[in-house]
DNA sequence: ATAATAATGAAAATCATTATCAACTATCAT
DNA sequence: ATGATAGTTGATAATGATTTTCATTATTAT
C-alpha cells in the first residue's frame, strides 16, 4: 500500500499540493487495485467524500500521472483506466485484453525473461534513436478463456 | 505495398463489400505510411473523393480493424490513430512514444529477440490463462532525442 | 497577518466518436 | 430480368468522456 510520505514527496518536488481530496482519491486506487475509470474513481470517491465534484477527480488523475504515482491505460473501451503505479519489482505486470468481452486479466508471469529483454532493447533504442525510455507497457490481445 | 485482392478476400469472407470510399480510404492509408487520425484520413481521402462524409471514414476504420487490414492505436493525444497491418515479417514494429511532443518513432529492432520472448511468452500465457493470444503490442514512454 | 499562489466545485464548453435515418446498391434466389 | 434481402452511404443529430472557465476557498511564504 502506498502512504502519504511517499506522494506529499513526489508532489511537493514540483511545488504541487497533497490535498484533502487528493488524499481521498488516492485512498480509493489503493483500496481497489483494479483499473478504474474516472468516473468509477468519482463514484467511490463520493461515498467517503460526496464534495468531491468529478472535474477534480480528472485534474487529479491527471495530475497524479504526470508526476508518476499513478499510471494511464486504454484498454480499447472508450475511457481511461488508472492504476497506482507498482512500487515494487514484484508487482509489475501487463495487461491480456480480451477482443470479445473486454476482460483485462493482470499477469506477472516471465519478468525475468521479460526484464532482460527489455533491458537489451532499452540500451539498443536509446543509443540508435537518441531515446530516453522511463516505461513501457506491453500489451497482448486475443480470447479469453470464457470467449474461445 | 496492400493489393485490393488481399483486402478483398478478407472483407467478403465475412459479408463486407470492397467499396469505392473503402477502396479509397484504403489508398490513402497505403500512400502514408504513418499514423493517421480519423480527421486526418478523412481530409487526404476528401482531396480525391470529396462526396465521402467523415461518418464513413469512421466506419470503414472500424470495419478494416475488426476484420485485420489495418491496426489502432492510442499514443495518448486524444484520438485513435490507424496503421496499415503489416504483410511481411519484416514490417513488424513497435512505438516509442515522447511524452513531451509526442513524437511516434516505429522501431523494429531486436525483433528476432522480440519473438522468441513473445513465443514463449504466448505459450505459458495460454496455458496459465487459457488465454489465446491474438496480437500483441508494445510501447515505451520517454523523451525523443529533441526534447531531452 | 498579509500577500501570493494553488486548488476546488459547479457549470458550460469541447471534441472525438457513434447512432439515426432515408436513400442507394450490390448480391442472390427465383 | 425481377424482386427480395442485406449491406452501404452521407448528412445530421446525439452521445459521452474530458477539459475549460470562473468565482471562491485553502495553503504557503513572507
Ligand atoms: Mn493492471
Ligand atoms: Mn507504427
Ligand atoms: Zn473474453
Ligand atoms: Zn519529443
Amino acid at each position: 500500500m502506498r502512504e502519504a510520505g511517499w506522494c506529499y514527496g513526489k508532489l511537493r518536488r514540483k511545488g504541487f499540493r497533497l490535498t484533502s481530496p487528493r488524499q481521498a482519491i488516492l485512498d480509493v486506487l489503493a483500496q481497489n487495485p483494479r483499473h478504474l475509470s474516472a468516473e468509477e474513481v468519482f463514484l467511490l470517491t463520493h461515498k467517503s467524500h460526496p464534495g468531491i465534484g468529478l472535474a477534480t477527480v480528472y485534474r487529479t488523475l491527471n495530475l497524479l500521472t504526470q508526476v508518476g504515482i499513478i499510471r494511464k491505460f486504454d484498454f480499447g473501451d472508450g475511457r481511461s483506466r488508472y492504476e497506482l503505479t507498482a512500487e515494487e519489482e514484484e508487482e509489475h505486470h501487463h495487461h491480456l485484453v480480451c477482443i470479445r468481452c473486454g476482460r483485462i486479466i493482470n499477469y506477472s508471469d516471465f519478468m525475468e525473461k521479460e526484464k532482460k529483454f527489455i533491458k537489451d532493447l532499452e540500451a539498443e533504442l536509446s543509443k540508435k534513436y537518441q531515446f530516453k525510455i522511463n516505461s513501457h507497457q506491453i500489451y497482448f490481445y486475443g480470447l479469453c478463456k470464457e470467449c474461445q
